[in-house]
RNA sequence: GCCGGGGUGGCGGAAUAGGUAGACGCUACGGACUUAAAAUCCGUUGGGUGUUUCGCCCGUGCGGGUUCGAUUCCCGCCUCCGGCACCA
């Protein structure tokens, strides 16, 4: 008998696919088609390993199988090969990124054509190539005239190890979310993208998405939507006056003091003679804390700026003070503090000695102990007393937007996007800064505007790019006048090209648009999209404004691109995320080069739960080694001496059919295995053709390489893909023996085979006949019996 | 602190419109084949216990509750992992 060679069978049908062009396809309106993405990698030094297969399987498994269903699969792949890490190594060792790169992505390809997926490379999209890039500049540029693109000298995060300013998403916990470094605050001037404008827009748009919660749940936290009021607070002896917002407005009248930040534009303004020196000196003290140590450090601190403000409600006289637990960015930067009703604001002036005053009651008008932070009953709040606080909100805003002295507001924890980087290897930002003109777009037909060869990509450090030292193509002229002229020398960050290349994938050779309307018509938006939760509010938060955006301006007709989100879970080794610095990363080559690709594509699925962490088992695969071997050997056995069908055979096979469907629908892709390997199990030593048939069509998505040989030698041409994914006939599920478990009460004592539409006498006369079931009734009496036909018999004694 | 998700054998994990807990795989042990080993195949494998072809007790993080019956539902804890974190 043969024995299962792996080596031999994938080498022979990868060779095959290639030849057949078996997985380029075509836009075809007649088919119905299937957009299956995988987040496009960042193509590293280090290559793939087995956790970065995971997803790749998911994918391609889902992939297979709607192929086989008929629909018309888009399974494409690409390289997010903008970022520092090729540039680190240019550095270091004098390699140009584009060199680097270059070698980076033939190694990744290698290694992700051994996962036997079937991705069209025809497609094969790579944000550093000037051509794609071109887009991604094009598409700044209408940002730019539609006004979502400007530069602002603000404070930035800004990451002292990559030297370069960062966006609020890229910041974890006060560190920067690539190289854990703690980041600082510098004042730049850095293009930035209006997201906030899409804010609401981007919380709607959740709901209409098949994404996991968990996705959904932390965009809504990160857009982060507070409905309140702003409230005018005038200035004792001032003309200036201080706007603060709040989501309880109805707490108004317990406001006994005010808080700027630090920052804020009113302090110097307002901080009287006496208080000067001391406010001065608390502020600048402030700005010279980091972020990490201002966060750090929650006692509350501050100092009084000697001015009052008169609350708009009642006329009283509150003090002014200055405390960095207020946020210059959020807001207006300054609050009406309410310490009854507000815990910061309580910790705050039980500190300094400020008033308390409650002015929400509980619901029956007792005093609770304070703060007191949800809703409840006015007092002391003159004409509002005893109405209900939630009311209240609405009723005190419109007596403030009568008087002209506030009105309902709305704010937004997401700020705009800091869209520069002051790095080399990025795509330039499309703009030249005239002397006479001021900012001057580059035109269209002038991009890309490409990266020139450097010598030094050391970061300045200064907040400048290292491409403001290449003279030869940072002066230029103006588009506009035709002066001399100097180029913008910021890059975009990394996650400029992966907002829109999936739009690529629809058509990536086109010179004349980023994709064409018709292509993009029939291929997007993106119907199952797989890759790790680590996006969950960056690149995907990133891409869906993006699309927004060009949605708006007609270029696509759709405004999410990815109807259906799948994050897979890490695959972890002793406990810990694979990682080359921890030395516990496991190569796929090696175990494809022992076990074959279907093997470990199966193990992968079969390691666990695809949505949950899973732990990798040296010698897991040997199983599912073991599994394909069975099923090669059974065709094999069987080939010799086909037996004929049985109905046993036929309800077998009917109910793998359903099982695997249902299982795969449902992404319980490890279960999906352990189906297939219950019914190798239960079959026999032979099995008759159409099941052999049935069983290879179900297994192709999972192990592609060998269905393809044993469809051909059950006699077909290739491809198993050509086949159509098989329907299970409802009547040849019914089981015609069921096994149902009697209890006494509620207690499993035996099992019983009954025929399926036994009635409870056949059960209870099977029953009554055996030891343990008799054990338990002798000497009791059945008060109560409880029978589900065809899974319990349930006898209740006294 | 707030929000979300988990705790099931030696291990990875099955099973939740409440109905046989531990499928499937790994490990381990025993057996067959072999000069021997590997591979393969066949058993056993949650813990405890007895009068051992059979039976009994315990068992899904802990403590309660609802129910004929709870891994599944409810209440209260413990614990682990993620996200956010002075956002007014």
């Amino acid at each position: 008998m043969s024995s299962y060679n792996h080596k031999a069978i994938e080498t022979k049908w990868r060779a095959y696919w290639e030849k057949t062009q078996a997985h380029t396809v075509k836009m075809d309106p007649a088919k119905p088609k299937f957009y299956c993405l995988d987040m496009f990698p960042y193509p590293s030094g280090s290559g793939l390993h087995v956790g970065h297969w995971r997803g790749y399987v998911l994918s391609d498994v889902w992939s297979r199988y709607k192929r086989l269903q008929g629909y018309n699969v888009l399974h494409p792949m690409g390289w997010d090969a903008f970022g520092l890490p090729a540039e680190n190594d240019a550095i270091k060792k004098k390699i140009h990124p584009r060199v680097s790169t270059a070698n980076n992505v033939a190694n990744f390809k290698r290694q992700l054509h051994e996962i036997g997926a079937m991705y069209d490379w025809a497609r094969e999209v790579n944000t550093t190539d000037p051509d794609y890039y071109k887009w991604t500049q094009w598409i700044f540029l209408e940002m730019y005239k539609h006004g979502l693109a400007y530069r602002k000298e603000m404070p930035i995060n800004f990451c002292p190890s990559c030297q370069t300013g960062l966006a609020n998403e890229e910041v974890v916990q006060g560190a920067c979310e690539r190289c854990g470094t703690q980041v600082e605050k510098r004042n730049l001037k850095q293009w930035m993208l209006k997201i906030t404008k899409y804010a609401d827009r981007l919380l709607d748009g959740l709901k209409t998405l098949d994404w996991p919660e968990k996705v959904v749940k932390m965009q809504e936290s990160w857009i982060g939507r507070s409905e309140g009021a702003d409230v005018v607070f005038a200035i004792d002896g001032s003309d200036h006056q201080i706007t603060v917002f709040t989501t309880r407005p109805d707490t108004l009248f317990g406001a006994t003091y005010m808080v700027l930040a630090p920052e804020h534009e009113l302090v110097a303004k307002v901080t009287s003679s006496e208080q000067a020196a001391e406010v001065e000196e608390y502020v600048r003290q402030a700005m010279t804390k980091s972020a990490v140590e201002r966060m750090a450090n929650k006692e509350k601190t501050g100092v009084f700026t000697g001015a009052y403000g008169i609350n708009p409600v009642n006329g009283q006289r509150i003090p002014i003070w200055v405390s960095d637990y207020v946020l210059i960015d959020y807001g207006s930067g300054a609050i009406m503090a309410v310490p009854a009703h507000d815990e910061r604001d309580f910790e705050f002036a039980q500190k300094f000695d400020l008033p308390i005053i409650p002015v929400i009651a509980e619901p029956d008008g007792t005093i609770p102990e304070l703060p007191f932070v949800i809703n409840g009953k006015m007092i002391n709040s003159g004409a509002f007393d005893g109405m209900d606080s939630e009311q209240a909100k609405k009723a005190i805003t419109e007596h403030l937007q009568k008087k002209g002295q506030g009105k309902a507001s709305v704010q937004y924890k997401m700020r705009d996007w800091v869209f520069s980087r002051q790095r080399y290897w990025g795509e330039p930002i499309p703009i030249v800064h005239c002397p006479e003109c001021g900012e001057v777009p580059v035109p269209e037909d002038q991009l890309p505007v490409t990266l020139p060869d450097v010598e030094n990509y050391q970061p300045t450090g200064t907040g400048e790019s290292p491409l403001s030292a290449i003279g030869d193509w940072v002066n230029t002229t103006c588009p506009k006048c035709n002066g001399a002229a100097k180029r913008e020398t910021n890059t975009m960050p990394q996650w400029a090209g992966s907002c829109w290349y999936f739009l690529r994938y629809a058509d990536p050779d086109n010179n004349e648009a980023l994709a064409s309307p018709d292509k993009l018509k029939y291929w997007l938006p993106v119907d199952l999209y797989v890759g790790g939760i680590e996006h969950a509010v960056l690149h995907l938060l990133y891409s869906r404004f993006y699309i927004k955006f060009l949605y708006d301006i007609g270029v696509v007709d759709f405004d999410e691109p990815f109807i259906r989100l799948f994050n897979q879970g890490m695959v972890c080794k002793d406990g810990a995320k694979m990682s080359k610095s921890k030395g516990n990363v496991v190569n796929p080559d090696e175990l494809v080069e022992h076990y074959g690709a279907d093997s470990l594509r199966i193990y992968e699925l079969f390691i666990g739960p695809p949505e949950v962490d899973s732990e990798w088992m040296d010698n897991g695969i040997e199983g599912v080694y073991r599994f394909i071997q069975r099923v090669w050997n059974l065709v094999v056995r069987s080939l010799n001496d086909l037996p004929e069908p049985t109905l046993a055979s036929e309800k077998m096979r009917h109910r793998l059919i359903a099982t695997v469907t249902e299982r795969i629908e449902s992404f319980k892709l490890n279960t999906v295995v352990s189906a297939f390997m219950e019914y190798i199990n239960q079959v026999g030593s032979t099995l008759d053709r159409q099941s052999l048939e049935t069983l290879v069509i179900l297994l192709a998505p999972l192990a592609p390489h060998l269905t393809e040989e044993l469809w051909q030698m059950l006699g077909h041409k290739p491809s198993v893909f050509d086949a159509q994914w098989p329907k299970a006939d409802a009547e040849m599920l019914v089981a015609d023996q069921v096994t149902v478990a009697v209890q006494v009460n509620g207690k499993t004592r035996a099992t019983v085979d009954v025929a399926v539409d036994a009635s409870e006498t056949d059960v209870m006369s099977a029953a009554a006949e055996i030891t343990s079931v008799k054990n338990a009734l002798s000497g009791k009496e059945v008060i109560k019996t409880i029978y589900v036909p065809g899974k319990i018999l349930n006898l209740v004694v006294r």
